[in-house]
Parts: C-alpha cells; structure tokens; sequence
DNA sequence: ATGCACCCTGAAGCCACTATAGGGTCAAGC
DNA sequence: GCTTGACCCTATAGTGGCTTCAGGGTGCAT
C-alpha cells in the first residue's frame, strides 16, 4: 500500500499521515526503490485506531496511551476507562458551555427589532454599561 | 489605568490585552516616561466590548466586524444580526455533534464490564474489525 | 542600597493539523 | 523516447487565540 491507499482506506489526508509518522504516533514504514513509503495491514490497524479515537474526541497524547494500553491485553481496562470516562465529562462540560452560550444568542436574536445599530439588543449587550 | 489596572477590571491577562493591541484590535495607548501603557475609559470600554464578544462565541474576525458595525449607530442592524445568527447556528451544530460523542462514549463506557484489556468495550470499538 | 511588584520587547510554544514551494517517480499514450 | 499527469518526497511556514519565556527596565517602600 502506498501513502494515497491508505489515506483513502481511513479517510486521512496524506499530509497528517505523514505528520503522525512525524510524531511518532505511526511507525515509519520501509521504503521501495523511488522513496515512497510502503504499508502494511499493521499500519492500516494503527492508523484506524488513531482515527477512531480522535473521532472520539481523544487528544493526540491521550490516543499515544490509549495505544500504549491496548498492546497490554491482560491488564485491567481501568486506565482506558478512566480516560473515556475523563474524556465523557470534558463533553459534557463543553455541551453545558456551549448550552449557555446557545440560551444567551437566542434571547439576544430574539429581542431585537430590526432597527438601528444604536437600539440593537445585541450591541447594546456587548457594550458596557 | 496602567495595563495591570485594565486586565483586573476586565479579567484579561496582561499579555492578552498587549495582543490585542499588536492584532489592532484596541488603539495603541499613550505612554508614561517610563514607557508604561496609560489607557483611559475608552479603552476599557473597548477591552470589555472584545471580552464579552469572545464570551460569546464570536472569533477575533467576527469581534473586529461587530466593533466596526457598532460604531455605525444610523444603520440598520441586520449585519449584526446576521453575525449573531451565524454564530447561534455554529453553536448549535458544535452542541449536537459532541451530544453525538457524548452518547457513544456513554454507551461504551455503560457497556464495559471492568475486565482486561482484550475485552474492554472500549479498546474494541477503537480497534479495527 | 535593596527588595519587590510591576512593566517592557521580541520570540517561541501550544494543538492538530493544513498549505505551500520546489522538487522526484512512474505508468500510459503518442 | 518523450511528454503528460497522477502520485510521491522534504522542509518550512501558517492557522487561531492566546501563553510562556528570556532578558531586561521602572517605581516605590524600607
Ligand atoms: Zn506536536
Ligand atoms: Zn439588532
Ligand atoms: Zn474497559
Ligand atoms: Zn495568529
């Protein structure tokens, strides 16, 4: 497989494989004879579970241990579950975050009149007052 | 007010406000023999329009149009409006796409059965197959 | 004179990529 | 055998919105 195959096969842009191989997130694959750079099924797995994880949410440092825990298959699952579970409230905050934000844009948009810039409620609670 | 005085009325750090000022967001103040920044009310009332524009949602882009439009009092609004709206419907897309992960991150978590690696839910879900 | 809180500049670092410049490789078609 | 075009390579810089750091200077009290 060149870089282009699997980029294709995980839907990752070849520049951010080539950035995960930098990072040392991916192994550096072998090489043919022009340069390119060859993969495997190995390197497909990896890359797979990489994605999966940021598609989670998963910060680049939490997917290298989330990778680290998963080649340790007979130990406890405590640690990945306290990563999902950390990872679930840091949603959750967001969500309420974002929830407030949502509250206050909508009552702003909803109050004003269509008027002048001078009696827009939306200016008028951005200005101090 | 010297910059330590305006980054304790408006809770923005010093750096953020000397940012601000490089990125042309708030006029360049006047200074002191010794070379210290002295802002006046003006200022102020300006840093707080920025804060409060960024406690909203709203990227330094958005904030540097709104304070433009603002200055405008005889327009009409609809430009603010429609930043407003724009933003309100960002927020919202935000909110449902981490209510997605919020529900698969809950369900993985409620699925895992606290035993080894090899059969936590959450490994398997990230691992190819 | 010394300490300490505060201020200054300029540059680099953060995250997770993305983009750009300036090239090289390889198979197909003429 | 030469060109075209899709693909690949490296190295570097840019994105947003700051934060941090290095290496100083200022100003007031003790
Ligand atoms: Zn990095
Ligand atoms: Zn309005
Ligand atoms: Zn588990
Ligand atoms: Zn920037």
């Amino acid at each position: 497989m060149k870089i282009g195959d699997l980029s294709r096969l995980t839907g990752t842009r070849v520049e951010t494989i080539r950035f995960y191989e930098k990072e040392g997130l991916i192994p550096a694959p072998s090489r043919t004879g022009g340069n390119y750079r060859v993969y495997d099924q190995a390197h497909l797995n990896r890359l797979s579970f990489i994605r999966r994880s940021r598609d989670l949410g998963f910060t680049l440092d939490q997917v290298r241990a989330l990778l680290d825990l998963s080649d340790d298959r007979l130990r406890s699952c405590g640690a990945v579950d306290e990563l999902a579970r950390e990872q679930l409230r840091s949603v959750e905050r967001k969500i309420e975050d974002l929830q407030a934000l949502q509250r206050e844009l909508a009552s702003l948009l909803n109050q004003c009149s269509q008027g002048t810039i001078a009696e827009c409620r939306i200016i008028e609670a951005l200005a101090p007052g």
